[in-house]
DNA sequence: TTATAGATTGCCT
DNA sequence: GGCAATCTATAAT
């Protein structure tokens, strides 16, 4: 039912990463198949990552909830170029948010990383975000890690001045996704989190089930 | 130049 | 469940 709680460095650098054509698509289709898939960071020779358990797609200008909504600017220009890019902006005077450019250039549909869970390098996540390193972390302490846009991007080390319109698909880049091949059983959609605005559409994907997405009740 | 809302989080009652 | 923190982009003077 759950993913494996651990992955070894070694199933992960024979992992191959997403190409760019993985990106070049609509937003929604880059949703739905990035669940389950490895978002990983290399710290010098330490290796973090975390499978993708939650993420929504915003589009272009007929979307009113997406940044790209009013046009270009310097701060979004990332997501009018090509896809497979770092779209990192910083929100509430604290936290940062990850995006993947999805579309041609010109179009600007992006995917917004929502939830991880952590897969490797657990306890060097745990110590960017100033989680207590226990010996067996409760399912609550575990989400503290990764669980919300703004805890994966710390717990990765995410920033703008670092990784906005970084190339994740670059074969030398210290940010990218892999595919270790892991199976979704199902995919939900919900209203995205946290958006005024066209807060109908479905545009949230989760993995049902999965205790690492975010909002998830733990008993 | 000043005001306000925001793709959040964590601490308080 | 309520709300303050804290900065940036954008709207309103």
């Amino acid at each position: 039912m759950d993913a494996p709680a651990t992955l070894s460095a070694a199933s992960l650098r024979a992992a191959p990463r997403l190409p760019r054509d993985f990106f070049n698509r609509d937003a929604r289709t880059v949703a739905r198949e990035l669940l389950g898939k490895l978002l990983v960071r290399r710290e010098g020779r330490n290796l973090l990552a975390g499978r993708v358990v939650e993420c929504e797609a915003y589009l272009g200008a007929e979307d009113p909830a997406a940044h790209a909504f009013a046009g270009r600017t310097e701060r979004n220009a990332v997501l009018f170029g090509p896809p497979g890019h770092a779209y990192v902006y910083f929100i509430y005077g604290n936290h940062y948010c990850t995006n993947v450019s999805c579309m041609p250039p010109g179009n600007a549909g992006c995917v917004l990383l929502r939830a991880l869970e952590p897969v490797l390098g657990v306890r060097t996540m745990a110590e960017a975000r100033h989680v207590p390193i226990v010996a067996a972390p409760t399912l609550a302490q575990r989400r503290l890690i990764s669980s919300g846009p703004g805890r994966l991007s710390q717990a990765l080390g995410i920033t703008r001045p670092r990784d906005n319109g970084k190339d994740l698909t670059g074969i030398g880049s210290d940010l990218w996704f892999a595919d270790d091949s892991y199976s979704v059983a199902q995919v939900r959609t919900t209203p995205r989190i946290g958006v005024a605005k066209a807060a109908d559409r479905p545009l949230r994907f989760i993995i049902t089930g999965n205790p690492f997405v975010s909002g998830t009740r733990v008993l």
